[in-house]
DNA sequence: CTGCTAATTAGCAAAACTGCTAAATATAGT
DNA sequence: ACTATATTTAGCAGTTTTGCTAATTAGCAG
């Protein structure tokens, strides 16, 4: 759902998480290490984009590697292109492809 | 602010203002017309995206025009684009440029 | 100044969000 | 089974967001 995007990127925290997860997939543990807030309070970040399928999440014996995913992320960005363009039609928040 | 800009645009019928706008610069009250929630309501979605810089005000006699601020919404764009391109710098959520 | 329309501000209640600590779960090693 | 580490879930308090109705402000017409 478009709309849980848009709320999971609207965190601060949660933006930097994506911007780390930049240089490649990182440890659950390794992106808490980067925050001054507390453990439980990262995982529920990740959980939220997880949720918004910003990014994806697999066991790795002990540990929990988690990676961006692209794709969702880049729907968000067409999304916010696509209200900038003028329309002289009467579709909202749709035609954003071309 | 660019947490206000993603904050603004977490809400589905602020993004849903900025699309009406697409056509061009309408008074607040058509834009209220719109959606099923009250006035009052739509004045305070106004309002957070005029906060965030992501439309104008202009008083226009009785009534007030809203107008689209395009260049906010494009930085916001480049920024979800800049989260995406793989980095191996260790410069995170800047560089969007070029 | 009075009345009318357009829009915002105040004030309130309900819901959602954030962040914490403590407790639980999962996996690996012994 | 027992322990240690990694991560999530529960539960709670404080803050913010949302949306409503009622009241207010701003500009215009007579």
């Amino acid at each position: 759902m478009q709309n849980a995007v848009f709320k999971a990127l609207s965190h601060p925290a949660r933006r930097q998480i994506l911007a780390l997860l930049r240089k490649g997939p990182q440890l659950a543990g390794d992106l808490a290490a980067e925050f001054d807030t507390s453990w439980p309070t990262m995982s529920r970040h990740l959980a939220v984009l997880k949720d918004a399928e910003l990014v994806t999440a697999e066991r790795q014996g002990n540990q929990i590697l988690y990676r961006i995913n692209t794709s969702v992320l880049e729907d968000a960005a067409t999304a916010l292109l696509g209200l900038i363009g003028r329309d002289d039609g009467d579709d909202p928040l749709k035609e954003a492809a071309e």
